[in-house]
DNA sequence: CCCCGTTATGTTGGGAGTGATATAACGATG
DNA sequence: CATCGTTATATCACTCCCAACATAACGGGG
């Protein structure tokens, strides 16, 4: 069961797909809307008509030119390349993310000041932020809640490096003990139970998993940012 | 510029995207198929078979019942009622990034191993994972390069504070100046100059940044760990 | 025994999106 | 001035998806 997301950038009602930003991607290699058109396997037509919908409200995202030595030509314009790498560096992140194991907290809230959110859990207590969502009832105080993380926000350390705590951000912190290591290709998985109902998976790089020397048994701390935490409704889920 | 995710859960051939688990979860509210779909504005004929055609896969979702008092009805199974939970996991993890502001740094490979990749970058050096990606051509030495992440995956640290470094997560370490703050509804987007083209957001609660004290114009340290950072090749973009 | 609302199944028609095709305009090159 | 491959535009037919409709089976309750 795994995850994929096809992510989209949208303005003015018009919204950029995966699709649009090949077309605007194979324009970029191939010199020319006929022929990226045929590239991708698409007709033609299509591809001009759906260009000119996102030129009528993006601006000319390409520059196109007819007759001429090779019959013309198309070539991106600024816009339209800053609209590629912006779509590219969005999809990374977002691919990436949703690549990543997830992570899940339940508690109760016990306290809520604008998006932060402070809640029990039998891990300890939690700090998180509630996202602006679709259909989410703004949680409140007494709620019982969800904390939703990805393994790659989590940064573990040694049990007895408490002191620094005071000179970075307010994060949180989870005891806990090793249960498992999975290391490969320069990436270690370490799962890692906090008194949680299930164990934590964390994503460290093989060279942190060496320095903290972490094997199955060993107590670890595992601390994130509370801004890298989402709080949700458990009815919701 | 807004962006949006659709997120899918995908297993042996058969995809489950948003409009199925709002099928699932207005089946679980509605107590009834036939109910959930006209609550849902759709045809009961299309939501019995689409939902037969992932029960063909995934197994028994709905534990349905016809005839008696009511007529019948449908429940969710306890597969069902999991997979409701993972998707919605799933989702909420997913939207909050394509919430969070991007940061994108651009740079040369300097070394690679495994899935590891050190870079250099104005900002100064950079460690990143690559992401096993759709149509990304293995990044390699002497590429230039971009590292993604998003502004909820970066720490600030006093500038002083460098004794911590070494009983930590390997981690990317940017020294630079605060240029901005907007701090509203209890989180804060802290701009910070780390010499690189952009200057980076970085999103922090209103907590930290009342004890860090930032303020435009103070020094800071920027950390974010390696396996929160994806790299790509710049021709990718 | 009838009633009722549900599940189960199939058929039909309409609408949206798309490929295919046709035609005209374009303009540097030879 | 003819050529050629492109852009620009319009039309037609096809496919896919889905709502709408129809029909049957089901079974506890009145």
């Amino acid at each position: 069961m795994d995850t994929d997301v096809a992510v989209s950038l949208t303005a003015d009602g018009v919204t950029v797909d995966a699709s649009d930003a090949a077309l605007l991607r194979a324009v970029d290699s191939e010199g020319s809307l006929n022929a990226a058109a045929t590239a991708l396997g698409r007709s033609y037509s299509r591809a001009h008509k759906r260009l000119t919908v996102l030129e009528e409200t993006l601006g000319s995202l390409v520059e196109r030119e007819r007759g001429g030595a090779g019959g013309g030509g198309s070539v991106l314009t600024d816009r339209g390349r800053e609209l590629l790498t912006q779509f590219a560096r969005v999809h990374t992140v977002v691919s990436g993310t949703a690549a990543a194991d997830v992570i899940a907290l339940s508690g109760t809230v016990r306290e809520r000041s604008g998006r932060l959110v402070t809640a029990e859990s039998p891990a300890g207590e939690l700090h998180a932020i509630v996202v602006g969502g679709d259909r989410d009832p703004s949680v409140d105080t007494g709620d019982d809640v969800t904390v939703t993380l990805t393994a790659d926000a989590v940064t573990l350390q040694e049990p007895d490096a408490t002191l620094s705590a005071t000179r970075t951000s307010a994060r949180n912190r989870l005891r806990g003990t090793v249960t498992a290591v999975d290391e490969r290709d320069g990436v270690a998985t370490i799962t890692v139970d906090v008194g949680a109902a299930t164990p934590v998976p964390v994503l460290v790089t093989a060279a942190s998993r060496a320095r903290l020397d972490l094997e199955p048994g060993d107590p670890v701390v595992a601390t994130f940012k509370a801004t890298a935490a989402r709080v949700t409704r458990l009815s919701e889920e």
